[in-house]
DNA sequence: TATGAATGAGCATTCATTCAT
DNA sequence: CATGAATGAATGCTCATTCAT
């Protein structure tokens, strides 16, 4: 009994990571759009499947990207610990964040959009993240690093637009344009030429 | 013969200008990716009119946004002129673009994307402020306030990113991030953290 | 110009025609929930056609029946006039609200649908029929003829309910059911068996 | 050996009471159409172990009905001896099922549906009903009480009816109606008004 | 040249039914 | 025998684009 349970369970944890998978991959070429018939066939599965364990499309994307999201706030407090200051840290992990969002196309904008069918996504984005990152920023504060006063969810946002379609352009580096942003924050202050 | 060739250019002038206006009010309100039938209302015209006049969608968005777009090519030579230094007119220049840009329901996100669709799009707003960037760019290399090499291409595209889905949150602001992102341009040098 | 007008507005009405024709026809066989897909079909449009011209599926099952419903209307008056007496009116116009609904597969059902995809269908069979009803009804209360006291409205949805599922049932006749619901009126007291 | 088949088979119908009571609940709350995983949610039981008891929804609906159907049709003798009059008898059996039925949410309608998936209960409920209504028909007309000729199958269906769509709305009273209906039935004549 | 009716591909979503475990 | 994961047909609806008038 028990060991029936078990092996159903393994089937569809080992078919639900099929779905990751094929979904990660579609939504790579296609964007976090992609129509839930194409993320079906890649997986080689059926709409309803997708359904079944995804009831809707935030819950999928959340799911594709949970690892990921829970390795950049995990590796906050290590980044802390290691970097020789702060900013380093903040540097360092805003620079995961990056790697992690650069290539997901379309993932920047769902991210933080308000609409309803995204709220969960956004949430989840926004919960996990901006507590961090505000604080890494804090820190960067107190330590003397940085000057300018920025929301940590305000530069979440800018580091996810600079994201934005950034995957198949070789000549835009957004890594480059965050650490140019952060580079901002260290400012004194920024004059005011109008 | 010719009087009346003069009035007809004329009044497809005029006609094409209500066609703009009309969509530039719909992209205000429903975004630049309005059904065309919305537009075609909005300007009491059959959407064969549309199709006539500005054969893809990208045609009309660069005939709505082209005054704009040359406003900022124009501004730029006079800023230069003006501004107690080239970082102060790339300042102001970038704010004038943003004002621009961050209001533009949608706009910047297709500015930037590189779907086949918004192709001419996408050259003709890179092609017209690309180089103007450059240039203002090159006078604040020169004039010893930027020391941050970035291709004028680039920044071009972070700005634009920066907009996006900026409008109605009011917790994000695009200006802000550009200037941060411009004053990290002016740091000698960013320390390598990792 | 008013030509081209003229011609554009008899094809439209020529096709709309051509579409209630089919929805009827698709109606009666598959009932009133028919696939939009197949009523477009049955006409040879495609389905855009269809919801060019109907938006919802009320208004297109109101134009559907909209004739014979205001038939029904028109005739209350000249039954009240012509008949021998008002119940004999009211007789001959629920005679005829049957020989229209019978037929119908589906519509007494969705015509007292409280669904709010229905609302414009039910609405507009009530505000058309009920008061039409009430006017017989009363008159064949002062009359003498009918003495038991019914609203309008309720003999109106116990009618429509006594053609649902009558077509294709040869031994079950509406008609002869709701002259008997009629008849009951007539009935000067219900003697109480319980 | 005997025993466990013994107990096995009690297991089976204290699993199938479990089943109906839960189709019982569902059809209540959401109709004779639920889904069938939620009828089995409901059990509590695979949606397989339904389909093994009740290959059709129409078998799970007999089955669920039945035993209010037999009391029914138990009820006509009882009450053909106990009521005043032979059509006392017909009203009181005609209540008792109109009560059963208006409040079974889209029981009717499938009851008197002449669609294929439903045969099997449409077979049911008309073989069973039918002949008892008959019976009490043919006790009223013999006893002088109803003077109109319908078939009992007639009748049936025509008391079906009146219950569809009943519940929900407080303007419409199904017994009133069938009330009406069985004291047409009464009536010496119906004058032909046209 | 302008109009707008018509087309139909494309996508989301639900649920009856099957069948491997 | 029971479970419930998987399948995929069915359906509603939108909108870009074409083309007859």
């Amino acid at each position: 009994m028990t060991g029936t349970a078990r092996s159903k369970r393994a089937d569809a944890r080992r078919n639900e990571q099929t779905l990751l998978d094929a979904a990660a991959a579609v939504f790579v070429s296609s964007g976090v759009d992609a129509p839930v018939r194409a993320i079906a066939k890649k997986a080689g599965v059926g709409m309803g499947t997708i359904y079944r364990h995804f009831p809707t499309r935030a819950d999928l994307i959340v799911a594709v990207y949970r690892h990921q999201v829970e390795a950049c706030v995990e590796a906050a407090p290590r980044l802390l610990r290691e970097a020789a200051t702060p900013y380093a840290a903040l540097t360092r992990w805003v620079d995961q964040f990056v790697d992690f969002l650069a290539t997901k196309h379309g993932l920047a904008g769902v991210m933080q959009s308000s609409s309803a069918d995204f709220e969960a996504l956004h949430k989840y984005f926004l919960e996990r993240l901006v507590p961090v990152c505000a604080e890494l920023l804090t820190a960067a504060v107190e330590s003397g690093e940085v000057h300018q006063h920025v929301e940590a969810y305000s530069l979440m946002r800018g580091i996810g637009n600079l994201c934005v379609f950034a995957d198949g352009d070789a000549r835009y580096d957004p890594g480059r344009m965050t650490r140019l942003l952060l580079a901002g924050l260290t400012q004194p202050d920024l004059a005011d030429p109008g």
